[in-house]
DNA sequence: GGTCGTGTTGTAAGCGCTTACAAATCATTC
DNA sequence: GAATGATTTGTAAGCGCTTACAACACGACC
């Protein structure tokens, strides 16, 4: 029982006195072998530990069996529930996800693609429409496919599995106009590189229109998504004056910010201030108040967004699928009618 | 310009007028080939479009360039910034990340191992070592290099990088004594398949042994990490008679969970109940009252985690390192010492 | 018994890359 | 100018797998 090398198919094929292709072959598609030689493959690869050279695999198949998915973070729990559920899917059919992180930056973004299809990964995730022109003339020239996440429609000939940013927070911002809002503020994620955290904005901006009102300057913050970059920009929307009665987030990180902001300001949610999320976290439903929000289906997307990147591998699937994603607006504790008087 | 092929060595060779030895030392130590040559190969490189074969490249040179690591899941931000940690460390020494999740679950994780190794993985980084015997014989047989994070110490033989769960509890719990709490409760995390959780809740018990006390069996629950069991699990610690006036989180979610249910039942945190967490997150520090934790250096370690096995892929490293992290206990305002005259 | 078709197995050619070794080139020294 | 050594380049083998194709075995049928 020496182990100087690792085996491989030669010394799987002698070890059962059969050859390498039919090795091979009782491994690949065991119906094309017969039983009794079948068994003794198996026996003799239980016995060796043998397990498939992965390169030399991929050499001969070309593909990979592998992968690659880039979010901005994972830190955030909509892309950490969304890759989880990406990475399930692609492990059921037999798929090995390699992950890398853009960090909210193009330019990032396309190396750490690059380094990924460098690996050989046989398709490619994406998180939202705003890759660098470069990046997607590569995709498109390596005929890889790629798919991109979260938002909805994606450029002609790109495949997509996502929502409508705009349309989805314009029904929030209805929302409390019906319920008798005037006085918006938004603190809204950065909008560079990021078009959902663009079209948020522009979505809030087009239904306040609806209602001949505007956003004023002031009343819009760009924040990271970090709580404490949440409070801060929340802290410069509360000094505005007119005071909001309403505040839209760019997503429910950033509501959870301006949430702890108002309790340290002793501010009451919603009677003083009306507060919207994005997203639908689990922690936004159990929050005091808990957080009006749009939910999102994540894990869904992301794995109809495996299952097209399988089908298309697979060959299954020919042109790209732009696929919508419905969602729908949560109304919980966190907004209300604003108070009848000006408020403070 | 037909791109029926992708491009390979032997057609940058021949677009360069060279041959495919010096396309391939051109491209990996362009110091041995002459300066003239070596713009000439890079020029044909970037007019073809060429990549090196991912799976051909990892044939010749028996590694892949590629890196596993299993954690639980993501979707806490304690692996979630872990894992962000590890994946930028690899990616700056060209490495690429495979990523898998065990959710708690020592079979899933010698399922998820075995296919990450079938990928022909350079290396694999484990959390905490409750992983099962027969995965553990698996990588030491086939000689991989691997290491077990969060936990301190390892098994002989094996490397880790981690700190010890127990000690860094009881720190925790020895301050509370210190402040005068006598009535205990914990709200833990699920101990099987997981050491990390376990030796909490033995850290809890030793420190309590220290001082004469125990957890009573209906003062320990044991709750998977969501804020919906934490809250159930904290609703049944409450109902303890007579009532804690400590408890002791086995990590931030629990703690969060807990710290909402307290304010659901408008239990005042920390005048009637001081309240402890381990890992001390980033939400941790904002939240209203601010959360008493054990820190831990989550980001710091994976780095290091990931540059042990870097140096290991390397052969820089010939034996099994195990390093500890320091963890600290971080007071602020969710605990505070018991009210004089007995809880409610 | 010979022929044919069907199903199973083996032989060997690649897949695209790196690198040991051989060959060629070039500078240096006598 | 030839010999020597150092440096650069090319040739070709080999990494481990899959699969086209050839070979073979076997039963059915005439």
């Amino acid at each position: 029982m020496d182990r100087s090398r690792t085996p491989n198919v030669e010394d799987v094929a002698r070890a059962a006195g059969v050859s390498t292709a039919t090795v091979s072959r009782a491994l690949n598609k065991p119906d094309s072998v017969r039983p009794a030689l079948r068994a003794q493959v198996l026996a003799a690869v239980e016995r060796l530990g043998y397990m498939a050279h992965a390169g030399a695999r991929a050499l001969s198949l070309r593909r990979s069996g592998t992968v690659g998915v880039i979010v901005p973070t994972v830190d955030n729990a909509i892309f950490a529930r969304g890759l989880q559920a990406f990475q399930q899917r692609m492990a059921q059919a037999d798929n090995v996800v390699l992950l890398a992180f853009s960090d909210y930056d193009a330019a990032q973004e396309e190396v750490q693609a690059r380094t990924l299809l460098a690996r050989g990964v046989d398709a490619l995730a994406l998180t939202g429409i705003s890759q660098s022109a470069s990046l997607m003339a590569l995709l498109a020239q390596r005929g890889l496919p790629w798919v991109h996440t979260g938002s909805f429609p994606a450029p002609a000939g790109a495949a997509c599995v996502g929502f409508r940013n705009r349309e989805s927070i314009m029904r929030a911002v209805r929302y409390l106009l019906d319920i008798g809002h005037r006085r918006f503020a938004m603190l809204a994620g950065v909008s560079a590189d990021n078009d959902r955290a663009a079209e948020r904005i522009a979505g809030v901006r087009e239904a306040l229109a609806g209602a001949s009102l505007t956003l004023a300057p002031e009343a819009l913050v760009e924040s990271t998504y970090s709580l404490q970059a949440a409070r801060e920009g929340t802290r410069a929307l509360l000094a505005v004056r007119p005071a909001p009665t309403a505040l839209l987030c760019g997503n429910d990180v950033l509501a959870w910010g301006a949430l702890l902001e108002c309790q340290a300001q002793g501010i009451a949610v919603p009677q003083q201030l009306s507060l919207v999320g994005f997203d639908d976290l689990e922690m936004s439903r159990q929050w005091l108040p808990a957080l009006t929000t749009v939910h999102v289906p994540t894990e869904g997307m992301w794995t109809m967004a495996a299952q097209y990147l399988i089908d298309r591998i697979d060959g299954k699937l020919a042109a790209p699928l732009q696929q919508e994603i419905a969602t729908e607006l949560i109304v919980r504790g966190s907004t209300a009618a604003p108070a009848r008087r000006k408020a403070r």
